[in-house]
DNA sequence: GGCCAGGACACCA
DNA sequence: TGGTGTCATGGC
């Protein structure tokens, strides 16, 4: 029931959007650093954050180890909240070197649970930012949740209730098969119609969900900032 | 000039 | 445990 409704929603995701190859990284660390520069910042601005490091040639944990955390908020500005991100990004450098000596294979190739919660303990890796690294950077099963697909389950009335995050996760996880490449395209798939739904009315005629959108919600709860 | 964007955390009741 | 404030830039 459930199942067949989200492959449904997925075929007619992938044929609207086709498939958008994510994540839009040269290598690991670079998704790991772009997953916590996008925490709540347009992709946009992310990409020119991205851009400052590889010019300052600081995308690697023991080139941002080295910068002054002055001087990697400055290059990490664009994207907001830079003196908090560039901290976070020097703990991440940090961590890594002290405990996998920088080696993102060995860190990858741990069982996803314990993956999962090496990278909870990190100052400014949240569920979201974790399981972006966990999917797209060490390529292992599950399911991204982001204020898009909390959005577009409310939409299709599929929102579990409360819309936590683990609830939220759990529906997909525990009605797909846990299948790496579905994962990664449904979620960058939620991301790419997400841009184009707004907060305030349901889903447009337009919109390749819109014959099964129920939302009579006008408003949108799930950001909190601002 | 206000709204919004691929969150996380500290603090408080 | 849940709600609220803080962190902040840049495009539209």
């Amino acid at each position: 029931m459930i199942r067949q409704a989200l492959l449904d929603i997925y075929q007619r995701l992938m044929a609207a959007y086709g498939p958008q190859y994510w994540w839009p990284a040269e290598e690991p660390f670079e998704v790991m650093a772009g997953a916590i520069l996008t925490q709540s910042a347009s992709w946009l601005n992310v990409e020119k954050a991205i851009a400052n490091l590889k010019a300052a040639g600081a995308l690697s944990p023991e080139a941002l180890r080295r910068l002054p955390l002055p001087v990697l908020a400055e290059i990490v500005h664009p994207c907001g909240y830079y003196n908090a991100k560039a901290q976070k990004l020097k703990s991440l450098a940090h961590w890594l070197g002290e405990h996998y000596d920088d080696d993102l294979g060995q860190l990858f190739a741990s069982d996803v649970d314990f993956l999962r919660g090496q990278l909870l303990s990190l100052h400014g890796i949240g569920p979201e930012t974790a399981d972006s690294i966990i999917l797209y950077a060490a390529h292992q099963p599950i399911f991204v949740v982001d204020a898009y697909t909390r959005r577009i389950l409310r939409r299709i009335g599929l929102a579990p209730e409360g819309e936590s995050y683990g609830a939220c996760q759990a529906l997909f996880m525990d009605n797909l098969p846990s299948d790496v490449r579905l994962f990664n395209e449904y979620h960058a798939l939620l991301v790419r119609l997400g841009k184009s739904v707004c907060r305030r009315r349901p889903l447009c005629a337009q919109c390749c969900l819109n014959d099964i959108c129920r939302c009579p919600v006008q408003l949108d709860s799930s950001r909190k900032v601002n």
